[in-house]
DNA sequence: CATCACATGACAAACGTTTGCCATTCTTTG
DNA sequence: CAAAGAATGGCAAACGTTTGTCATGTGATG
């Protein structure tokens, strides 16, 4: 039961009958060994079972190989779709991925980018909740790339808002609203503040009112809250902060006795699971959540190894997935 | 950009005039050194921001301080659940989870272990697709806890579904039904066959007639085939796999014009998220994922640091959600 | 007052790698 | 054929910790 004794490199060299640094290169620097010798280290290696210790290398070199990614609730499934994403292109990159959950709490991220930092080469830190200052000195210390957040000096992957809200915006001035009312989010949720913006830009555009209730808790949980609120207003076009508030806003909409979308159309962000199979299906801007995490992880992986100085910022598209949620003007 | 040096020990020992060692003591084995001592070499190391270099201390004292989780499938929320209890636990045990991906892939299962046994001090396998002898193997040279799966000589977290299974006939009787469908997932699924294996159990019991068609894909893309497969066999009760396909066969059936529950009832397991909000509502045996989660790191760490020889296995209850998709048989 | 035990801190050896440097051998070139 | 240079392998130092062992100083005990 108790782990049993790895071989390492010594045991390999002995075996193999050439010294430890020669084992060392056969694997890291091929180049530097003569091929027929290497083939007959590879070979004993394999025979030994020897893979090499990645705490040992790390030491020496400082290269973890490792990548952290926080997230602010991993049970989201947005998020869901972040972390696929990443995983995947750090796992074809031949890197480790550590998942980390914030729990939507600043202070629980700051911890784990401390307790974490030595540990990997670099963070993606997803939504992140951290205050610009506290992100700026966390990018000092280690490689970071932001999703869904920008602050000034750190590398960043973010969805297409601008234009998004505006699709949003054009799609139910079309069905003849004529007034909006916003569902929002946490304060501290950079993309909150930007859809905000940018529906109201877009409302200008088609001089709509926009009006914007909150915070609500962005669960499943804060839908009722959210859904009798709005409906005491007596809005035609409510935009929820994203999707899990949306449903949450559709079910307690349901419950009251008011269809969707005859009396009210229902609109979220994120297009995650759920959203297609939810009744009625819902109207969403989606995302391209596993190419941010796989970019995020590139960009990552450039920052920490190939030393760019520069941060660099990418701006990945979002179109609106137009479902059930979402009708006429009555 | 390129991450600043990080104070190691040497450099909090000559800023208190200590050794290192006495630095190093006042952390792991504070009774080992006096009281004051100890204040002032903490103080000193909160001054310089020392944080003791994970690796290093994992290469003398061969313990990393982590563990792997791994899954067939990230983006299904069921293992979202699992991952939550216990990202959970670890954190709560101030220990670093690693998330992997294995894509419902015994190959990429096991090259995962491979590559991160020495990096890790044990593993949790949840749904593992490893045949018994590897997983032994891995567990020789690992501390490793499954979740649904069971092998003998390794310690194990399961549903109880001898109790969940018997719990979904006698609902499907109680409502009329006198035959079953079972849509099978992937054959080397364990508790695909400990579903079966209760399913037909229980069904004895009732003196009911059950078949079984399959394998399908346990993900909504394996719902077309098996709703076809389940209409033209003229089925009124089928039990889905998982959630997954259930919602699958739903939205296939009311591609097709069926009406569920009237013409035909659906039961799912899992009962992730998404099944309470899809149409109708899924009736689905639920489980205690984060608990599985939580208890499997719990048990995890027990196996890896306390040396207890003796494999464990938890049997954690079930219990049916009874919501829309299940009716009296027309 | 001498002895003993104990508390405390320092020294140094590991842990498993990587890597700079040197020594040897082989190949090339004039 | 000699000299220069390249290819190749070994030695040893480092990476930042932990921990066994030893030396010192303190207080207690006889």
């Amino acid at each position: 039961m108790s782990p049993r004794k790895r071989a390492t490199i010594t045991d390999v060299a002995r075996a193999a009958g050439v010294a430890a640094s020669t084992v060392s290169r056969s694997f890291t620097n091929p180049d530097r060994v003569n091929v027929t010798t290497r083939e007959h280290v590879l070979e004993i290696a394999a025979e030994l079972g020897y893979t090499p210790n990645p705490m040992a290398r790390a030491l020496e070199s400082g290269r973890t190989n490792t990548f952290a990614l926080l997230v602010p609730d991993i049970t989201n499934p947005y998020f869901a779709g972040i972390i696929n994403g990443a995983e995947r292109s750090a796992a074809a990159a031949g890197r480790t991925l550590v998942i980390g959950n914030t729990k939507e709490s600043a202070a629980t991220e700051q911890h784990l980018v401390k307790r974490l930092g030595p540990a990997v080469d670099g963070f993606v830190l997803a939504a992140s909740r951290l205050p610009d200052d506290d992100l700026r000195k966390a990018a000092e210390l280690n490689a970071v790339t932001l999703v869904n957040r920008a602050t000034r000096g750190v590398s960043c992957v973010v969805a297409d808002y601008a234009s998004g809200t505006r699709q949003i915006v054009d799609h139910l001035a079309s069905l003849g609203h004529r007034s909006l009312l916003v569902l929002g989010g946490p304060p501290e949720s950079w993309s909150g503040a930007r859809r905000w913006a940018g529906l109201q830009a877009a409302a200008e555009l088609h001089e709509m009112k926009v009006r914007r209730f909150g915070p609500y808790s962005p669960t499943l949980s804060g839908g009722p809250a959210a859904a009798d609120a709005a409906l005491a207003a007596g809005a035609t076009a409510v935009i929820c902060h994203n999707d899990m508030l949306a449903i949450g806003v559709l079910r307690r909409l349901q419950e009251r006795g008011v269809s969707v979308p005859e009396q009210v159309s229902v609109v979220g962000f994120d297009d995650m699971f759920g959203s297609a199979i939810c009744t009625p299906t819902l109207t969403t801007l989606a995302e391209r959540t596993a190419d941010a995490g796989a970019q995020a992880i590139e960009m990552l992986g450039r920052l920490a190894y190939e030393r760019v100085a520069e941060p660099d910022s990418l701006v990945l598209p979002t179109h609106l997935v137009v479902r059930g949620s979402t009708g006429q003007v009555a």
